[in-house]
RNA sequence: GCGAAAGUGGCGGAAUUGGUAGACGCACUGGAUUUAGGUUCCAGCGCCGCAAGGCGUGCAGGUUCGAUUCCUGUCUUUCGCACCA
């Protein structure tokens, strides 16, 4: 063994050794449990980030982990490859988008090789190729014609001048990234998954997930949206209706007014002789489609001079034009109670309507000042000024008001979602095509299974000015195949969600060829039992991921209804951020690696300099590393410095894996330490000769105590890794222990077995964080074994035995002392041996105590 | 705006079931080793205080013998909001 730590040479050798025995090989044969750990797959965009290997690397940890503890584990990776950055990086270097994406895959493949995790190469998928894509054509053949995937037109942002259609993330404060036009509101043609007739089983699947950290399942349920309301109409002119939905129908005695979203036909209709209603509503279609723009933009309306009669008093109520009434929820539009409703009081002070009170909470006066107070109290609200309804509460008025509207034929109660149907349809190149082909006689015909793929031309450079596909007549010139007439290919690409909702389910028979999936080998592998990836991903693509695994299970593709058994949601990497400003005050980012920060003398941060002109730069906050901030640190860069083993460690150790971790580059020194201190202890222990571990003979108290801390540290860590998945606690128990293996300096043959036990537990304990250099000291320590190949450490019980314990001493709650006490010692010895405590006579001062409470084995507390 | 989280020393974090707040690491200070820098090793390190002691987990209340942990309110920060992935 070298006397010192060279990560290079101890990785590269592990590796080696890891591929030469194909060791990450998974089969569906042998008796062992399966373990299937999925990390979310990357998006191959140049090069690796740190939150790539944060991710991968807790997969790798609990993968590694479990196949300790005897599960057979299968730990797959491929690549999320069709999306916008490839098109926007061909425009920029006129490469076309798959060439790009293809040598990205391969950098990528090898920096992920680089940080030795234990993955099954064999089972990689690309979902830009058409040995995958073709299986989502087919799926979509099938869903088409069931008639879960529908068609109809649906608003997206319209930029005039490049004329294309916008993502939200390409529309800057209302404007076209590119262009710098003003971006437009525009409906287009498009397909629809129907998510909305799986809403309720989506909502009750979440129940079935005890291994889901609550904060996601709720998230997902308040987007599913469940609501028990009212659905009723407000009828005008000649029997026509005007639908509205609500859940507080107990207010409905308090309505001065209705608000109807700008492409409402009643404001159409309306704005025909009235312009300017008409460039009212022209204003509102500006702007993006982006809901928490439009939820914080400032509330406008306009009467149309429309009046409808309310259902229940038979009153004239005014119809108003509202920017934010949005036509895609529910009936786009909506009953104003300004008494009750924050949003309509604020709409009816700016634009002077009538606040008409109709629920009262007793001992609370109404007014305006008072009105924020409980204007929505639910619970303690009752009606007031509402005729036949007054004094019901919530629950009472709702089914009373219900019955009534129901009996004049004008609403019922409704059970409602806030979840929208999944639109699919992107007018862009790099996607994949939708297989369906316009017949002018048969109208939308979906591609016969012999003619899949349709396979998307690979050699394209987009332009930035529509889709490439729809000026490509070689694409899109077809013939009906129910007809056989000239017909044309749909040119619209799939939202990339559609890949990443199935990709889980494709690394059971990746390179099946008779179907989407191997059914058996599907079966063996699914559900997957541990899924790790950003929080971020916390709704849409898991929801999506949810509803696919239920469209895959009715068509007899998949068993089971959820895809994922346990989640775990990894926190964002961040870094601190500099900058200067230049003379038009726009902040230039500058690299965290580029800048000194100077500290005071308690270390406190007093400044920061750039290192190349030694002058000032401003501190930032601490943010999610990206390239607008410039506050990234390549992750290549420290595993050429310090190795793979320092990077897992330093991430492990940082932080659990569900909060935030902070980059640190000291800290990476620190971790990078340890592993040092932890390979010259084992260097120092085997040079004179490597010896048994200890199994039986006398120890002195000291060595008793070091093997006792080593048993308990199996314990701990066995708990962090396995239940708890806090890896930096597992880390720290290990740093404590080697702390405590440095300190015995015990020389005997029976010390030198429990130093070899303590070595040999480190090195297998920290073998899922550091397997490299895992493999290199359990290599030294046993030579001819393979640490690959051991089971987790397991305690052992006659090592944790202690005969006395310490017991805390409190007076009033506050620490006064402590005992060390038999570990039996009885309830009555222990209060005797504290009142006896120096520090707590002092406490008393001769008075007696009123009471004391004795919690057994941790501490006595005597309330004075 | 709506939904979900998080706030603990100079910093990252620990305290797992209401029971010793600050484990472990970083930074810093002092010392040893070293020609020097670095490395390594030893010691110290929440705040106030000479000490005794007091204070202390965003802020304001509450429950409890005892609260970082439970409850109410509030402030700040972060994430998501349907075409970024």
């Amino acid at each position: 063994m070298q006397p010192n730590y060279h990560p290079a040479a101890v990785e590269e050798q592990a590796q080696q050794h890891w591929d030469s025995r194909q060791a990450f090989h998974a089969t569906e044969s042998g008796d062992r449990p399966k373990y299937y750990c999925l990390s979310m797959f990357p998006y191959p965009s140049g090069k690796l980030h740190m939150g790539h290997v944060r991710n991968y690397t807790i997969g790798d940890v609990l993968s590694r982990y479990h196949r300790m503890k005897g599960f057979n584990v299968m730990q797959p990776m491929g690549w999320d490859a069709f999306g916008l950055p490839a098109e926007n990086a061909a425009m920029a270097n006129n490469v076309p988008p798959a060439a790009w994406t293809y040598s990205n895959i391969e950098y990528m493949k090898q920096q992920l090789k680089s940080l030795g995790l234990g993955i099954d190469w064999e089972r990689e998928v690309t979902t830009c190729r058409p040995e995958y894509y073709r299986w989502e054509q087919w799926l979509f053949t099938r869903l088409f014609k069931k008639g879960v995937i529908y068609k109809r037109t649906a608003s997206v942002n319209w930029d005039p001048i490049d004329q294309t259609v916008l993502a939200n993330e390409q529309v800057i404060d209302g404007r076209g990234w590119r262009s710098g036009a003003l971006v437009e509101k525009r409906d287009i043609p498009m397909y629809f998954f129907r998510i909305t007739q799986y809403a309720d089983e989506l909502l009750a699947g979440l129940d079935t997930l005890p291994g889901w950290p609550e904060q996601v399942k709720t998230m997902q349920a308040n987007w599913i949206g469940k609501s028990f309301g009212v659905r009723f109409a407000f009828p005008y002119g000649n029997a026509e209706k005007l639908w509205v939905y609500t859940t507080r129908a107990d207010t409905i005695m308090g309505v001065t007014f209705v608000a109807v979203a700008a492409e409402h036909p009643l404001a159409t209709r309306a704005a025909q002789n009235n312009p300017a209603l008409a460039a009212f509503i022209e204003e509102c279609k500006k702007g993006g489609v982006a809901e928490a723009d439009i939820a914080t933009m400032e509330k406008k309306g306009m009467d149309t001079g429309l009046k409808v009669t309310h259902p229940l008093t038979g009153e004239q109520v005014p119809v108003w034009v509202g920017n934010y009434v949005l036509m895609g929820y529910g009936e786009g539009a909506v009953m104003a109670v300004p008494a009750h409703d924050e949003r309509d009081f604020g709409f009816a002070k700016k634009y002077g309507l009538p606040i008409r009170q109709s629920i009262a909470v007793a001992g609370e006066s109404f007014s305006d000042a008072a009105w924020q107070e409980w204007y929505g109290d639910k619970e303690n609200g009752v009606c007031v000024n509402s005729g036949k309804y007054d004094g019901l509460n919530y629950a009472q008025a709702v089914d009373a008001i219900a019955a009534d509207l129901k009996a004049k034929d004008l609403g019922d109660k409704q059970v409602q979602f806030r979840l929208r149907d999944w639109g699919i349809s992107r007018q862009r190149y790099w996607g994949c095509p939708i297989p369906i082909i316009h017949c002018p006689t048969c109208g939308d015909v979906s591609v016969p299974d012999d003619q899949l793929p349709v396979r998307l031309p690979e050699n394209v450079v987009p332009d930035g000015a529509g889709s490439p596909l729809a000026k490509m007549p070689e694409f899109y010139e077809c013939t009906c195949p129910q007809c056989g007439g000239k017909a044309k290919r749909e040119t619209d690409t799939m939202d990339t969600f559609v890949e990443s909702s199935w990709y889980y389910a494709r690394y059971a028979s990746p390179q099946c060829t008779t179907g989407m999936v191997d059914k058996a080998a599907a079966q063996h592998w699914l559900s997957v039992d541990q899924y790790i990836g950003g929080i971020e991903h916390a709704i849409l693509h898991l929801l999506y991921a949810r509803f696919f695994h239920k469209l895959m299970r009715d068509e007899g593709l998949v068993q089971g209804d959820e895809p994922f058994k346990n989640l775990l949601t990894q926190g964002m990497v961040i870094a601190p951020t500099f900058y200067r400003e230049d003379a038009a005050g726009k902040k230039l980012w500058i690299n965290p690696a580029e800048v000194d920060v100077q500290l005071d003398e308690r270390s406190r941060p007093v400044g920061a300099t750039l290192r190349a002109d030694g002058l000032p730069v401003i501190i930032g906050g601490t943010e999610k590393m990206s390239k607008s901030k410039n506050n990234g640190v390549d992750p290549q860069a420290i595993i050429d410095e310090y190795g793979a083993d320092t990077a897992r460690l330093f991430m492990m150790f940082a932080a659990p894996p569900d909060q935030s971790l902070e980059w640190s580059d000291a800290g990476v020194e620190g971790a990078f330490r340890f592993l040092k201190r932890l390979w010259k202890a084992t260097h120092d222990h085997v040079a004179p000769g490597v010896v048994a571990a200890y199994r039986e003979g006398e120890l002195s108290a000291a060595a008793k105590a070091l093997r006792r801390q080593l048993h308990q540290t199996i314990q701990k860590v066995d708990d962090d890794m396995g239940r708890r998945k806090t890896f930096n606690t597992a880390i720290a128990a290990n740093m404590e222990l080697l702390n405590a293996l440095v300190k015995f300096d015990e020389q005997t043959p029976v010390a030198r077995h429990v130093v070899q036990e303590v070595l040999e537990g480190i090195a297998l304990m920290l073998s899922p964080i550091i397997p490299h250099l895992s493999h290199a000291l359990y290599g030294a320590l046993r030579p001819g074994s393979d640490a690959l190949d051991q089971a987790f450490p397991t305690p052992d019980p006659a090592a944790l035995v202690q005969d006395e314990i310490e017991i805390v001493i409190q007076v009033n709650g506050k620490l006064r002392g402590n005992l060390t006490v038999a570990k039996n010692a009885d309830k009555a010895t222990l209060e005797q041996l504290a009142l006896a405590h120096p520090a707590v006579e002092k406490q008393l001062a001769g008075a007696a105590p009123k009471k004391i409470v004795v919690v057994p084995g941790r501490l006595i507390n005597i309330v004075a």
